[in-house]
Order: structure tokens, then sequence, then C-alpha cells
RNA sequence: GUGGGCGUAGCUCAGUUGGUAGAGCUCCGGAUUGUGAUUCCGGCGGUCGUGGGUUCAAGCCCCAUCGUCCACCCCA
């Protein structure tokens, strides 16, 4: 019988892997505290027409990578493949955007039908940002703010360059889209196979096309920033005043654009160059136009998500995950003998009764070579424990220093000296 | 969806011009040892991804298929 294996493109987070995630989740939980921001949690599956409506019926994304599928009674469901639709839709319904600002964020799972290669998975995981009902640039400064100081706290700053380009309000982006249009069609056979696509269906994007004959056509293409409206470019020069002044470096790059149709006005990327094809490791842009594009009142709207595998990718290319984060527990508790497991893991809970805090892994079978075993687990004391004469005697490891035949009334005594110390 | 690399033990990999499988690590057992580390001996463990084909004979050659990795594309 074949064995039944994990899906394609979705991965198991295996027990050595879990500690760099709880580590990222606690840092980015941490700097989001220390900007007032409240956690929302979504349903995984919405409507069909949420997402269609809102990232754009003819992107990539909505024809050909969602989960879409019907439920018993017919309706057409799909697993959500990015957060931001799921986050307004809830924040509408509920009322937290009328009239009023917010300061959101999730995390979890997103879903996407693509061929899966290096940072890229049919499941995965990002942590998004949003916030609503601030129209200024304040807002889209603080939200590059808060993710230049997690970088910097997760030590991956010097790694990642932040790109910066404005949309312009929504006119000023068709108008520009057409000008784009009208040039690149009348250079139609110049362009890449690719690019001739996008023509008909987001011409936006051949701005960050790769191929170089493209990307020289495009140095005498229309350029975006001529187009911007007078109060869009008020509003970038105010945010690249605002990064200026808090001393964080950017990129002004007028051919960034995004894939999704919702953002105007402010977009950009954290990019980096350690991981291959899948460089952005965080992105996002201001939406005015999506809450009432979903049916709500207008509503501005700056936000964006972090790719969770990519930033674990990272943090292990560059080899920042501190050592303490992979250390599970503190005392390694092991039989000498064969036959002491009840007495053994009685102890073990005493101990825990009595040095609250410390983590123990009681160790009963398997007795050969368990001091190398303990080591390859990073435990800072290794206890062996004995009977003698129906009574318990220990040696004990801290550092490589030992201490033998501890009676079995001070085990509980020395353990809690030693971690008192330490 | 397109292109290329790779699928041999739990892990990392050898395997010659085709002749019915090997090492290291891990795991288990033993010897030694007041660290039980080190060292030494032994053992468990594989329909060679799967299905066809060529051949007296296929891990090796051919076809298909699945998986995986990388790039395009897409995007976080």
């Amino acid at each position: 019988m074949a064995k039944i294996k994990a899906i394609r493109g979705m991965n198991d987070i295996l027990p050595e892997q879990t500690p760099v995630w709880q580590y990222l989740e606690s840092s980015v939980k941490s700097v989001l505290a220390a900007y007032g921001y409240s956690e929302i949690r979504m349903p995984i599956v919405e409507q069909t027409d949420l997402f269609k409506r809102s990232i754009g019926e003819v992107t990539d994304i909505v024809e050909k990578e969602m989960y879409t599928f019907e439920d018993r009674n017919g309706e057409s469901l799909t697993l959500r493949p990015e957060g931001t639709a799921s986050c307004v839709r809830a924040g509408e319904e509920h009322g937290l955007l009328f009239n009023q600002t917010q300061r959101l964020w999730y995390q979890g799972p997103m879903f996407r039908y693509e061929k899966p290669q290096k940072g890229r998975y049919r499941q995965f995981h990002q942590i998004g940002v949003e916030t609503f009902g601030m129209a200024t640039a304040d807002i889209d400064a603080e939200v590059i703010m808060l993710s230049a100081r997690l970088w910097k706290q997760l030590g991956i700053l010097d790694s990642v360059t932040l790109q910066l380009n404005s949309l312009g309000s929504n006119e000023a982006r068709a108008e520009y889209k057409d000008a784009l249009v009208t040039y690149l069609s009348a250079h139609k056979d110049q362009l890449d196979e690719d690019s001739q696509r996008r023509l008909e269906t987001n011409p936006l994007r051949i701005l960050d096309s790769k191929d170089a004959q493209t990307q020289s056509l495009l140095d005498d293409a229309p350029v975006l920033s001529e187009y911007l409206d007078e109060e869009s470019r008020e509003h970038f020069a105010d945010l690249c005043e605002m990064l200026d002044q808090a001393g964080i470096a950017y990129e002004l790059n007028p051919r960034l654009v995004r894939g999704l149709d919702y953002y105007c006005k402010t977009v950009f990327e954290w990019v980096t160059d350690k991981l291959g094809a899948q460089g952005t490791v965080c992105a996002g842009g201001r939406y005015d136009g999506l809450v009432k594009q979903l049916g709500g009142r207008p509503t501005p709207a700056v936000g964006f998500a972090m790719g969770v595998e990519r930033l674990i990718l990272l943090l292990e290319t560059l080899d920042v995950v501190p050592e303490t984060v992979k250390q599970p527990f503190d005392l390694y508790l092991a039989a000498e003998q064969k036959g002491i497991q009840k007495r053994l893991i009685v102890l073990a809970d005493q101990l825990r009764d009595a040095v609250p805090g410390m983590r123990i892994r009681v160790h009963c079978s398997g007795l050969k070579n368990i001091s190398s075993k303990a080591r390859q687990t990073g435990a800072t004391w290794v206890m062996l424990v004995r009977e003698e004469n129906q009574s318990l005697l220990a040696n004990l490891w801290y550092n490589s220093e030992p201490v033998f035949d501890i009676t079995e009334d001070r085990i509980v005594e020395l353990l809690l000296q030693q971690w008192q110390q330490n």
C-alpha cells in the first residue's frame, strides 16, 4: 500500500524547527506591542468573491493560484491566498473601521497553488500588519519604522534594503497605465514574451521585468513619478522626510509596483540578495480604495505582510538565531540502571515543585551514552541517578564539572542551590 | 504553466565498460573507562522513488510517471 505523504508544497514544521519559529514570532509580537498594535484572527476560508473583488480578477493569484472549492451547499469558497482582504472584511463586518483608527496584525497560513521552490510554498505563512483610518504619511512611516525595528532586533537589518515608490492616486495610476500601454504597444515586438502577455493583463508589472531588452526599452518609457498627482507627491515627500529623520535608509525605485490591484500611493518592499530568486521578505503599501471597493465607506489604509518562511531562511542563512533559542531544557535527568524508572519520574516531579521554572527532561530507557545524548540537547545540567541499598545516589555534571555520589536527601537542595546561582 | 539538476539504509552519500548492494553517522548490544566522554568489537537496518521496456543479466541503458531542488513565471 502506498504511503500517505504530505501535499506537495505543504510542509511539516519539525521539532528541530519550531524553536526558530517561536523565536521569530515572539520577536514580532514584542515589536508590535511596542507600537500598540492588536492581534486579529480571521478564518482561513472565505467566500471566493472576497478575493476576486479585492486582489483583482485578472491577477495570476485569482486566475490560477487559488484553492477554490464548493462546500456542501454549492457555495464557492477559497483558502485565503493573503490576509488583507479577510482583515478588511472582518473589520468592516464588525464595525471596526467606522469613523475610527485601527492598528491590527495577524499571522497564519496562506495558500497559493504555485510550483514550489526555495522560499515559495503552496502553504506558507505570513505575519501581516494593517492600519485603517489614517490618511497622512505619518502612518506610512510608522509601519516602515516598525518593520525596520524588527529587522534590527533580529539582527538582519544589514542584509535587507528598503525599496520605495509611489503609485499615486488611483486616477493618476490609471492615466499612467494608459500612457505606458500606448508607448509599449508601439514597441511590442521588442518586448519579451511574458511582457507581451502582461501588456494585456497587468501592464504595470512590465516595469519590474527581469528581461534586459525590456528594461532598456523602459529607459525611454513614460515615468510613473511624472504622472503623480499633487497630493500623492506631497504625501511621498512627507514620508521620505520622516524616514530621513528616523535614519532609515531607502532606495527610490521608480519601477517598483505591486502584484495586487488594490495598492495606491506608497508601496515598499524589503528585499535581500541572500535568498536567491525569492528575495522579497516583506512588502506592502497604501490601499485607500479597498474598503470602499469591498462595500464599506471610503477608508484610508496602510499595511504590509512578511513571509515567515523567507525570514526564517534568512535568519538561518545569516546564522543570527541566538543559541539559547534552541535550548529546550535545563536538566537532563537520566537513570543509570534499569528498574528505577518509577522512582525517577517521581523525583523529577518533586524537583519541578522545588525548583519552579527549571525545565527537566527525564530519560528512563536506553542507558548507553546518556551523557553525550544530554550534551547534544544543550542541557545545562546532567544528572545520572542510580539505586544503592534502597536509596538513590546521583552524579551531577554542570559545564563538565562533576559532583559524585549525591545522596537522595541532598539532590533537591543541591539543584535548587545550583539553579539560584545560575 | 515552461526549462534544467537530483531520487540507493532513519540521515549524508559511494557504487567502475550492465554481472542480483557498500561506507560514515544515528540506533541497539558488548568490552574498556570515576564524566558513563574517548577508544575498540558486534548487530539491526535497502523490492536501489514507482511502473513498463531492452538484455541471458539493470542501481547503471530507454520510455513513462511521481517526488524533490533550482531558475523562469508569480509573489510574502
